[in-house]
DNA sequence: CTAATTTCTCAACCTAACTTGAGGTCAAGA
DNA sequence: TCTTGACCTCAAGTTAGGTTGAGAAATTAG
């Protein structure tokens, strides 16, 4: 098989060390557009492997598919991405990286004037928020800190 | 109905602001034990107000429900908790709040050096590590940053 | 050329953290 | 007393992020 035939996704699977499964997840939430072969099996790029490694990385960091797709989005899409492209979303990446972290760090510094003196008192509390809640409605699982994907 | 009497599930879930529906779903988690009137329903402390707040903040810190359940279980299962008992857990809780900010400025400080510049090379990155994921077989969501319950 | 891999699709299952609904009981106000 | 409204249980549905398995077709190795 030339290189040009792209790689199947057992191959990607390998270098990868994601399973096969979890990559054609990936494409069905749109991270990865694979073309296909005569025989209808899935190639892809060399690039994709970049992307897959960044995916894997991003989701270290509690980012959500969705969330991931948007900042994937930022590559070019029809040229292979340059190490520019690559440092340019790596930007955004660390932006909303930073906001995470910060987030984080305002709470616990909440949290040690609400809850480090053993009041929890409900209706002064910063942390503790109804309205937050209930609007919150709906089912499924929480995002982490008010995050929502989009 | 008197206080001594408890408080129905209604009522907490008014003052928290919590859907009657999760509080009963914390009690199947163990979060809080009511105990039961002559006709079946369920009545709560006063305390256990306490004990869901400390539930809501602790979620908003992205702990697990089991997790939140071990450090609950640090409180005086017999008379009421004291400012003093809800302080010392909370000293705990600040103890893996820190940590997990740290893991995320770790990390963070190593993407500086790994997808800053392009490269995202795979057999060299630290944040990509295929070893874990081999590892991490299974199914059902992944825990944010190897955090795991318990 | 045949056997062994890989890959394909599609449906079903898994967890966490709940919500929703059905069908029935309990409690409080007029 | 009667009628709401709050409460009960239990089963099934929801989302995110996948995995597992069946049955069939494609590819590769010998």
């Amino acid at each position: 098989m030339a290189v040009s035939d792209g790689l199947s996704i057992g191959a990607l699977a390998g270098r990868t060390g994601l399973a096969v499964s979890a990559i054609r997840y990936y494409e069905s939430q749109g991270l990865i557009r694979p073309w296909r072969n005569a025989g209808g099996q899935r190639r892809f790029q060399r690039a994709d492997l970049r992307r897959l490694s960044f995916v894997i990385i991003a989701q270290k960091f509690g980012f959500t598919l969705p969330e991931i797709r948007n900042l994937l989005d930022r590559l070019p899409g029809r040229r292979t991405p340059t190490p520019k492209d690559w440092a340019a979303i790596s930007v955004a990446f660390r932006e909303r990286l930073d906001q995470r972290i910060e987030t984080l760090q305002k709470l616990r510094d909440n949290l040690d004037g609400c809850i480090g003196c053993g009041c929890l008192s409900m209706p002064k509390c910063a942390l503790y928020n109804p309205d937050d809640r209930a609007r919150a409605k709906g089912t499924g699982p929480r995002y982490l800190m008010g995050d929502s994907p989009d």
